[in-house]
DNA sequence: GATGAATGAGTGTTCATTCAT
DNA sequence: AATGAATGAACACTCATTCAT
């Protein structure tokens, strides 16, 4: 299903398809995208691209997954935290380096923007199954380990705290994706805090046992 | 431009054709979904459509409009908060019963969802634009009054707190539209609770100033 | 065939929805005008029309034959020539009357346009049909007469001297259309002299016989 | 732009195509003509025509390209002229040749007679536009050539000069559709003699200074 | 007399995909 | 291994015209 034969083209070539793609599906979305213009911009002939890829789909996949190892590198480092603050500090510095590596390629930011609609579609059906198990993986880590720390609350739905996050990516990214290309490094830098700070907001626990109990209860009664 | 004689029809059928229309726009966005479709399944010859709308637009803004006078009434009461706890409470008052009339037509959470994406096209030339300009307005009316009152936060970029917030309107708005249908009025009044908090604690404005500053400094260096 | 009840409307609204036809047949054309266009921009029912007249073709018919007996007025003066100077002299101030006619109406110079292609249409089956035949009576009458009096050719095919003409007219037309609504009326006069002489250019007899008949021959062995 | 892989078609494929086009493109002009019918009248489907031309526009840009490569050969033997006899007999030879080349497609008149109403389109934006510049160029250098020669007048507006030719070629095509397929050879060379003639009627100078001043003013007051 | 809802074939164009070579 | 010609359903949208009321 993923894709055949084409690891074996030369890595020029190989990248250039890659590329062509990228920005097609970052720019329209997986639906909207058109595997003809990919192919006519590349030059290549109808045929070829399916010699390569199954399908639209599995394209789409291939350059999702292509882009994901490039950029999202070592997530792992987490594990090594202990505590609440130790949690977020290294969460902000993978993020920072995050940005880091988007700022090389920006219309990336288009294609992780596009990533949570297109794995909500019921009918991921083929080569996009792995890679949404991936993503989901790699989520349900993160925010395992940081309920394990106390740095992620506890209180909500699972599912809810999943969408919640994934959509304050994607408004993250909007924001970013104009603004990235023209950052300098300092930037960056201080937009990593912040943004940081945004996850950490909807995501820290309710600061209810480490206050006093009456100010919680005036004006925040507990869901559910 | 809006729709000629469509307010004409017995309501049954307006309604009707509304509801079909609602489905698909809910089920594919406005640039995938089909006009042909909405046809098809209601029935009705190729130009009959075409009859009461001008457009794909216009049938897509007529059906948003619809949508917002039956559900997002009277979001004015935030305006006569006079404190930080008045105003989301306020704001937690007007979502409860937003969330109430929501349950009613729960196929309009997907609609929601839609609009984001929809007006952020920079050709919504057509009909699309009054909409536009309604939302964005209510949405800035919102944020000001916040921040008057000190509800919500002044150190993000504007643009940013704009994003963050709709984007997340569009992450609880997918959790939603699978369970909306199926909660009982206290699970929705519970909901409408747990929502606004979320909504507070992106929007609320750094602690910093009411709590001691070594502790904001220790695990908060301030953007920028 | 040509308009049933038509005639007995007010005036007024005769003049209206004739007035709107012009627009539109002479900006587009008998074919690519839109009937709908019309009936739309009169802002009148459907059916309303088809009461006035059978067909698209009926209703361009009328704008056309009334255009015609507005503007085209007492072009019969021309028989009260006596000479061939006084045949042209009657043309060129029936040709400026004309002018000044049309220039209260330019868009009707657009009309005039269509008309050449309309009638030559093979299916000009209907209500175009006596129209036709009124311009095409005219304009051998005009021809005839000028023949008579030696003022127009003989020597050429008559469908040939036909075709010619019109689409001189047709010509003209184009580049008045654009110049004629800002003419002073001296501009105008001057105007209708120019264009006669290129009338009397294509239309006038070979010199031949009044000059040397040795140059005739040398460079323009007649025809057939 | 033009046409991607037409040209490698086997020819007889590739004239069958421009064959049916031309037909339809002549019958209808280009506005008028139906693509659809080319396709079905070719028996192909639908995407196939696609395969080959960008658009609508395009099929009609490469037709009359290759109709004007075909036919209108070698008008630049004008240039060798050196008075106004040599300017139009070269003229006149010309036409002839022109004449016999149509004749082998007569239909192609009926393409000839479109030209003029499709490059006045304010939209020939694509592909239609260099077409348009070879024309006029063409057009522009002839009448100036003329004029240098003093066997074109100068008397004129440009724009009306050239309104005026233009439109004298398509009321001759007209003409011309009809017959010239029935033509004998001999025929066709009196038509280019004949036709020659018209056209120098209306483009050559005013014979003031050749004749007495007083015969001048008596019939023809000058414009202007 | 007059309406206006309805028709359905038509327009040009794009789509992902297949398959004989 | 690779091509590129071909497909045909789909797209949004317009057309002149009809007919029950």
């Amino acid at each position: 299903m993923p894709r055949p034969r084409f690891e074996k083209l030369d890595p020029e070539r190989r990248q250039a398809i890659l590329q062509v793609a990228v920005e097609e599906f970052a720019a329209h979305g997986f639906e909207a995208a058109s595997y003809n213009r990919i192919i006519e911009r590349l030059g290549l002939s109808k045929g070829a691209l399916y010699y390569y890829f199954d399908d639209k789909e599995d394209l789409y996949a291939t350059v999702l997954k292509d882009a994901v190892q490039r950029l999202v590198i070592d997530v792992g480092d987490l594990s090594s935290a202990r505590d609440i603050e130790s949690f977020w500090s290294a969460f902000e510095d993978w993020y920072r380096r995050s940005l880091h590596a988007f700022q090389k390629e920006p219309q990336a930011i288009g294609l992780a923007r596009t990533l949570v609609k297109a794995l909500a579609r019921g009918n991921a059906a083929g080569a996009l199954v792995s890679l949404r198990r991936f993503v989901e993986t790699c989520m349900k880590e993160l925010v395992a380990r940081g309920q394990e720390l106390n740095a992620i609350r506890r209180d909500l739905p699972d599912d809810l705290l999943t969408a919640v996050l994934l959509s304050l990516e994607e408004g993250i990214d909007l924001w970013l994706a104009d603004r990235i290309g023209g950052m300098t490094p300092r930037e960056i830098d201080a937009a990593a805090v912040m943004l940081t700070r945004l996850y950490r907001r909807i995501a820290a626990p309710e600061p209810a046992a480490q206050r006093s109990p009456k100010k919680r209860a005036r004006h925040a009664p507990k869901p559910r």
